[in-house]
DNA sequence: ATCGTTTCCTGATATTTATCATTCCGTGAG
DNA sequence: CTCACGGAATGATAAATATCAGGAAACGAT
């Protein structure tokens, strides 16, 4: 109880030391007392898979930063189907941009799994920028890499095929969400194939056909919605690669 | 001569107020010492059509402020198409992701007409930015509103036809670079076929016959890659709408 | 003017992708 | 266990889009 955390929900002593995400997010760099504050100001919810932290449309009340669990942005279209801009983990923040846009959602934000999220409302972040100016360079550094992971991901969506999609959406998903599983690497989310077709931007029977080709060539393989990825190579050389694309995180 | 300004070439008398893109400027808000500083900080250039400011994978050595002209952003394909990520026009900043991020340039600056730029080096724009915290804020909410404009683009490239995005992206550039011309609104830019359908993000051929298909239905005109629209109304009506799209300026 | 180059346009064709219809399979509820 | 249900898979078809080929204008330079 001795040290407050930015990032974590439990009562036990939880410092941003700890915190799983603790390199990756733009408040773990804050010197003690700003930590202290931002402490103070914050509120962790836990939201359940399925769940919304916010709806496309809605006004923005602040900023989120995810403790543990999966939030996933998404945005759907007038013919139905969901559009997924993101997968955000531990340590990203939401709501930032619509905070300082001053427009509202341009997406949702639907937890994946079950999900811990530290909140901080809007008047709250706005004065700890200000005694922080660092802050804002994070954000801008963040929000950067977010953008060039959107223009290559828009560069792909015009000049891909859907197969080379898939596999550079596999490959990146695999960077930033893998965990070395033997000889191979899982990744670690719950993913559906309209959610891989969402990210994919592609229609979910040839999202299927695709995953299906690349499960019979032995590249990949996938149990309970969990992808694993067996040879790297094969599927960057699909891709034809290049591109930084989703990888937002770092 | 007396006073210094941030975005004008001009020997003559140019302060930040007769700044063309005064109200749109990051830098515009600054109070009269901060100007100062930025004025002597920066260099102006002018650029010829077609001459680049910056290309892509190149390392960033600073920031690009627009005075006058039109400059796209544009990233090339493997299969050597041209995708054009956005118009950017007085008042507007370039470079400022990649400054931020530290790393290489993500897309080529192409001068559209005879162009007049500020460079203001990394070093100078950080002690700057030290000083007025407010810069950051501004450089947020205009990278924020880039993403919005990102987003939405993605989800037309996977949920609209070439029809309806040239619609769309007709009425984002009469909204943005349109001039009321009697009846008609001229869309202020030097566009040939190649780079609409990059900003479409369709092939040209394509592109070319939605356009011949407008302007026999006398919803827009053109005339020496000027485009000029006729009908918003019809125009928006195709595009199905709803979109910020590009509208990245303001 | 004339040439040459570039951009624009048009049609024919091939390819990709979406859509529709149907079956299969796994999972959880009763 | 069996049923029902939703996701997953597969095939057939249709629609959208890209590609290719050839020609027509527009424009700049000589």
């Amino acid at each position: 109880m001795s040290r407050p955390s930015s990032c974590r929900i439990d009562a036990k002593a939880s410092r941003c030391e700890e915190c799983p995400s603790r390199g990756e997010s733009v408040f773990c760099q804050l010197e003690a007392a700003a930590l202290e504050q931002l402490d103070r100001d914050k509120n962790t919810n836990a939201y359940k898979k399925g769940q919304n932290l916010f709806v496309e449309g809605n006004p923005p009340f602040g900023f989120y930063c995810i403790s543990s669990g999966k939030v996933k942005l998404s945005k759907s279209t007038e013919s139905g189907k969901e559009v997924l801009l993101r997968i955000a983990g531990p340590g990203e923040v939401l709501g930032h941009r619509s905070l300082f846009s001053e427009q509202a959602y341009n997406a949702t934000a639907t937890a994946m799994e079950d999900t811990h999220v530290c909140f901080v409302s809007r008047p709250a972040i706005l004065k700890l920028i200000e005694q922080n100016p660092q802050l804002t360079v994070n954000l801008l550094k963040r929000l950067g890499d977010q953008m060039g992971a959107a223009e290559n991901r828009l560069v792909a969506a015009t000049d891909r095929s859907v197969r080379e999609r898939v596999a550079e959406t596999l490959v990146v998903l695999a960077e930033t969400y893998g965990l070395q599983d033997a000889d191979r690497i899982r990744v670690d989310l719950s993913l559906t194939r309209d959610e891989l077709s969402g990210l994919v931007g592609a229609a979910t029977e040839n999202v299927i056909r695709v995953i299906t080709e690349f499960k019979k060539d032995g590249i990949i393989d996938e149990h309970k919605k969990q992808f694993m990825v067996l040879d790297v190579e094969a599927l960057s050389e699909v891709a034809s690669r290049d591109g930084i694309f989703l990888k937002s995180k770092a």
